[in-house]
DNA sequence: GCGCATGGGGAATAAATTTTCCCTGTGGGA
DNA sequence: TCCCACAGGGAAAATTTATTCCCCATGCGC
């Protein structure tokens, strides 16, 4: 990860989610784990938007928070992984539903809304 | 706000409700507002982390979005200014809900996992 | 040997976002 | 007059985050 210059306020609830939750892809990718989308090359293939290597750091700092485990078959050619939801992994997916839910709902609202904003003053 | 330089994806609605809602401090700001704090130097306040300028920068994107209206008091002096969630703002309350239950939750865990984290490799 | 698929990382660069600094303007009070 | 509280913005710097480019390794098939 980075080096924090600008200390975090992790008083409110609100912050630590987003502190897990934050990146752009993070929520993706939890999101495709959970559907049974396990291998990375089925990751990267499920959200093709983002960069092999940012779903990779991504994974990574969603596994230091203990939100997915990595399971490595090692004896297994070509080498084989697949990606888990933890406990805690799985006790954000009510916080991810009501994210993708509200976005569903307000889709085109929110599409026709900042096509205004761009044609009007940017 | 910003020129985009990298196209969006707007399939999901993952990504639909984090263009609404991502900014370091929009939903502590929604929060507050749906509590009842209206004025900008109440808002200030309830986030003294957050540097005046950015709050402010913040609201108005919320308002381009639709999420808060402004109502200005122009006989009043000093300036008086409030802001409130609209409908469409109100129907967010339930995704900043989720997010901030989740954190208040996890908050011992992820403090501590953070912590580990950084004593570690980082 | 060559190229393929698999899973991954280092370093540099680019982009996005936040923060800081300082400025505008009104009217009240000392 | 000077300074206060109020609401807000322009410009630049700093910070955080994402992206790109190229690299490593394994064992298979040709």
């Amino acid at each position: 990860m980075y080096e924090r210059k600008i200390p975090e306020d992790l008083d409110c609830g609100i912050n630590i989610t987003m502190k897990v939750l934050s990146g752009k892809w993070k929520p993706c990718i939890i999101d495709s784990i959970h559907k049974g989308v396990r291998r990375p090359v089925e990751i990267h293939a499920a959200i093709p938007a983002a960069a092999p290597r940012v779903i990779n750091m991504q994974l990574r700092e969603l596994e230091e928070f203990g939100i997915v485990t990595k399971k490595v078959f090692p004896d297994s050619v070509p080498l084989k992984v697949e990606y888990y939801l933890t406990p805690i992994g799985e006790s954000v997916m009510p916080v991810i539903r009501a994210i993708e839910r509200w976005g569903d709902e307000n889709k085109e609202y929110v599409i026709t809304t900042s096509a205004t904003m761009e044609s009007a003053g940017k």
